[in-house]
DNA sequence: ATCATCAATGAAAACGCTTCCACGAAGAAT
DNA sequence: ATTCTTCGTGGAAGCGTTTTCATTGATGAT
């Protein structure tokens, strides 16, 4: 018992030698007793753990981490914090890494300035042990700067080469969601994209979904019309703006696959201004199952980004435990069709002409 | 130039002694040059201003934290990320930190048994900065957990005593959803609200947007009949259940003011399952001005979290500028209506009967 | 010329932990 | 009994900055 000898370190918070002190044994025992960690007599810790909470002492991180080299701190990296998708995944990651005592610090980088002045100053270099990208478009300068920090890194929605990711089969989905239209009859399909007016933002489920729009019209023997394709601005607005592009062409789809729900209500909404009767006069579908969509009626492609954001935690987790695991974990979440009201047979004004 | 007598620390990422080392200075020089200080010659400036992007230098916030007391972070706690009203003030929020160098520490807080264990262990002790509680219903119990940190405060939504706060007029907000359903001619008016299951959540923007719909009742001279005031759970969800319980009772209302929009769509959707027309047969008012609101037609009361978002973050940077300011500043946010196509006066089966 | 002043810089002491290493005391093995 | 482990603990060296204080020329005043 001769640890009393020190004074409590500055006037303020208590300190572990405060604890150490009160409990009548050394910093160092503190310290391991604290974290649960090996050799210590039971009666010991017990001794420390009520000391600690009597003075109410709580490790400053700081110190800790400075001494342990690592943070518990988690950076998520993510482009739209607002959009349903994007606060989900989030709220599946916190609750599982708050679960694990690490703390998630938020990147919230909406513009390519914002990215690129992040990736150039890369203010994660110490302060945290691992990286969470939600759907972010890296270039390869980007993906090269996250690399070079050497932690680990789990990205959600878009692949990042050499790196554990959760996903969906973004082909699979749209296949899945333009299979339904052309089942129902739909012979003029059209997709509907919404990208940040941000010039190389890129997102990658975009191109992929796309690619399974085509890839399911084609394997249907329908033809591809490029004029189908349009693309809004990334959000609500986007749908409205795309639909009013393809309401102002020559001829008309019956059916509109959005990429994502988003995109889908703002064409309803478009759809119901221009007074088109859906899905009688225009079928549409999205994917995502956003949470308005069962307001909507509307039928969509179901993703779980909860689980995503739950899924990728505990990727980042198995991680951060144990340095390398080859190959990095590439996990693919299932979707499934949701049939509601807005998807149905197209009405064919002349029947036989259409019929071929 | 004696400087390079010591080597790199620690094999891995360079230190201030590298930087020290390259540009032929001492760390003490490097620090004060790095961070825009006091004194330095403008010469040398660049040349460690130099050497450090060479390296590419980023200071470790740990030992720079530990040294200097601060953390550079601020802590966002917040309920339910996934809602619009928060994810969109935390949008805010980051959007104003970052351009401040801070990091945002996210504190997703759910339910009551999250609130208590994060309360209990305080885990922000010597995390942060600062602190910005998002309509966090905090018991006497939390608040004064967080006073004892003794760090910067600002609360949005919910006022708590002594502490800086952004938030709108609640009360006023709801008078003017109600007066304009009484304008309209409207004799019996519903109040929806949506409150977690969460048993001591107790939301009091929701207590406070009752007492709004009272004194808007009674100043109008209507009789205010609490069968018509019910709730449902937190969410999309909780309208539709609330809606539904409205709809069971005996004699139904002509209009409903649900105190978020989120609730409302709930209840738009409740109204058309039940296959009641919206305005004619049911009006429906909100408060949110959400941006699904457009897409719906919605009548609502708009308010502007993004702009919460960015006033909470003046507030709390510069309470972290200047220690004490006395009194707190409470700033209220402007509100307005918005009017859309879910309101409308009454449809009087029997007009002579119910006019008195 | 001489001395006080000041700007620019360096040396070194914190900051509050973690963890390696050493050490003594028990118990286990011989 | 004696030596070998193992267990529980303390001492002390970092971890990578910031910051105080002292130092050194240089500048301006007397």
């Amino acid at each position: 018992m001769n640890a009393d000898i020190r004074r409590p370190p500055t006037g303020d918070r208590p300190g572990i030698l405060d604890v150490a002190a009160l409990a009548g044994v050394s910093p160092a025992t503190v310290s391991r007793s604290l974290r649960g960690q090996s050799k210590v007599a039971p009666e010991t810790r017990q001794r420390v753990l009520d000391a600690a909470r009597e003075l109410s002492y709580v490790a400053s991180p700081q110190a800790s981490g400075l001494a342990s080299g690592r943070t518990r701190a988690v950076a998520v990296v993510v482009p739209f914090i607002t959009r349903w998708f994007f606060s989900t995944v989030v709220a599946g990651v916190t609750d599982v890494l708050r679960e694990s005592g690490y703390d998630v610090i938020l990147y919230h980088l909406g513009s390519a300035a914002d990215r690129d002045r992040f990736f150039e100053r890369m203010p994660l270099a110490r302060r945290v042990d691992g990286i969470l990208t939600l759907s972010m478009p890296l270039t390869d300068e980007h993906t090269l700067a996250l690399r070079a920090l050497d932690i680990p890194l789990v990205s959600v929605g878009s692949p990042v080469p050499g790196v554990p990711s959760v996903r969906i089969d973004e082909i699979a989905a749209a296949q899945t969601a333009v299979n339904h239209l052309i089942h129902q009859g739909h012979e003029r399909i059209a997709f509907i994209a919404g990208v940040p007016d941000d010039p190389d933002f890129g997102f990658v489920s975009s191109e992929l979904r796309h690619h399974g729009y085509r890839l399911a019209l084609e394997a249907a023997g329908l033809s591809i019309d490029d004029n189908l394709s349009v693309a809004g601005p990334y959000g609500l607005d986007g749908g409205g703006i795309a639909m009013a592009q393809l309401l102002s062409g020559s001829v008309l789809p019956t059916a509109v696959f959005a990429e994502y729900d988003e995109l889908a209500m703002g064409a309803l909404w478009a759809l119901r201004r221009a007074g088109l009767a859906v899905p009688h006069q225009m079928s549409v579908v999205g994917i995502d199952n956003h949470e308005m969509s069962q307001l909507m009626d509307l039928t969509t492609v179901a993703q779980s980004p909860h689980t995503q954001g739950t899924t990728a935690a505990h990727l980042l987790l198995e991680s951060l435990a144990s340095p390398t695991s080859t190959p990095p974990p590439e996990v693919v979440l299932p979707t499934h069709l949701v049939l509601r009201a807005t998807s149905a047979p197209p009405f064919r004004r002349t029947a036989a002409r259409k019929r071929r």
